[in-house]
DNA sequence: CGGCGCGTGAAAGTAAGTTTCATGCGTGGC
DNA sequence: GCCACGCATGAAACTTACTTTCACGCGCCG
């Protein structure tokens, strides 16, 4: 876990914490500056809680002890400064809001979520997996709903550079391929909850083939750690109302963009050339003078 | 005391602190972020004195206690680092670069084009096409390459509250499509260049049938704003290395965005209960618990 | 429906922070 | 020159905060 970004990180293990560590998580997400100048037997009064599940919470985030964390929410609550207006941004978006406060409201959650994802992206799991990458003969993307264009975005740009890429929209085509991998090869499943079903299947199917698995979720701690070799996390906290898709997948294509370009700085002529030679075959579909 | 400025403040006072008292003055000026982690009995045999005499030395900056003065010397240590690197963020990606620069840079890039897309985006032409949509007895959407996968979401986004949208990978079921609307209907085409050919030639269609006609674009000046009624632009600055779909299709999503909360936003109810109802569809592919 | 495991808080235990107090040293008065 | 005073200081007592242990109870699985 890396140094910065311990709210983001909390965030996103809070489907993983058990109810009691949730009050307290939700507590120090949304004011950390006041959590920390909060003593331990205040704070779990304040969660409805004992002390010791708030302990609990401090191991949970990978933290020794109480004052650790007070420390480092003091930390983060003062690099944090307010960017923009606070009754605009980041909760839901009130009814009867105008379309610049639904513009500014929706731009600073992206925003958030692309800055805040790599804050807390780990560069040397990203160059593990971009050396899978180089390695492999095949690369497999897989992702259901939103995550699907994510991966199908993949797909094509690494396809685009010249790797043997294919993305499955159709489970059965997908398990049928994952079970045609081999090692060296890469299996990367993409799901904002961790937990869709036929991603897990799939990812599974794949590793027992013997290839490296990759994950790339919201929530570390969801089941998809259990089938993946490298754990790729982004940071987007979606509010109900927009639920599901929207943040989460700015937050996927920023991590899906370190990975390509990762993977295209490794062979950077023969990338630039690919791309050249692409860019090429469309050109004839473009119009450049404009039309009466 | 002034909330912020303890470190200077504490060096203003040096002079005026007894012999173990600047001891400990002396060390805490010299690393905060150190100071802060350490625990009254360790820093007051660092600074070779006892446990009460940090106590007084805090009491004596105008603190309450020991606690207090590790929150405030780690808050102002972090507000002290440089949020971002400088010389990472705003050009192309060095050769050299390793993985926590080619993050930052991408991030940096990414976030920009979110923002100043919000930044620049008409809240006037937003509500119009948002009108026009709520108005639609069906929508249309175009894109191809990279812009597909924007015009994909939307379709998705759309179709998950309710509203009867298209999207059409291939330009001939497009163009066949397109040619069945009628007044009222809306037609969106989304093209990075706004020379994609093939999207401008389905909007084409789209009007002559009298169809309203929404273009999103990067560049309002090409030929797709002599096809479109309505003028949505996004605002990424490409890097030639990652030229095409990398910051754009982020910026175009902020949009789509915008626009899909905007459409929800008229029918609140209506919208959160569609989402919920599709929500729940794919709930029983979820999984909950850990694999072995 | 009995057992098993997990989440939980009460209570015991430990460590950290705080106060008190005695010492010693320097300074100024007698 | 010696005593008295005050101040800085640390040892020790004390308090509070933090941490660990343990037992209860609830829900789930067999």
């Amino acid at each position: 876990m890396p140094e910065a970004g311990l709210i983001v990180a909390i965030s996103g293990l809070l489907p993983a914490l058990s109810p009691a560590e949730q009050r307290v998580a939700r507590l120090v997400v949304a004011d950390p500056a006041d959590a920390s100048r909060r003593t331990i037997t205040d704070l779990a009064t304040a969660a409805e809680t004992s002390e010791a599940t708030v302990i609990r919470f401090c191991r949970s985030v990978g933290l020794e002890g109480y004052p650790q964390l007070r420390i480092r929410l003091a930390a983060e609550a003062a690099r944090r400064v307010e960017p923009v207006d606070a009754r605009v941004v980041g909760g839901d978006i009130p009814p009867g809001a105008d379309f610049a406060q639904i513009i500014a409201t929706i731009a600073f959650n992206d925003a958030r979520a692309v800055e805040e994802t790599a804050q807390q992206l780990d560069p040397e799991v990203c160059e593990a997996v971009v050396e899978a990458l180089n390695a492999a003969s095949r690369i497999e993307i897989y992702g259901a709903g939103a995550s699907g264009f994510v991966a199908s975005d993949f797909q094509q740009k690494l396809h685009r550079i010249g790797r043997t890429a294919y993305y499955w929209p159709d489970v059965h085509s997908a398990l049928t391929s994952a079970a045609l991998l081999s090692r060296g090869d890469v299996a990367i499943g993409i799901s904002h909850t961790g937990t869709t079903g036929d991603v897990l299947d799939v990812l599974e199917v794949a590793r027992s083939r013997g290839a490296t698995t990759v994950a790339l979720t919201n929530f570390p701690r969801s089941p998809i750690a259990d089938v993946a070799d490298h754990m790729l996390t982004t940071a987007a906290r979606e509010t109900t109302y927009r639920s599901g898709a929207t943040a989460s997948r700015l937050a996927q294509l920023t991590v899906v963009d370190c990975l390509f370009v990762g993977v295209a700085a490794r062979n950077r002529a023969k990338a630039r050339k690919a791309l050249e030679v692409t860019a090429e075959a469309v050109r004839s579909r473009r119009v450049t003078r404009r039309r009466g």
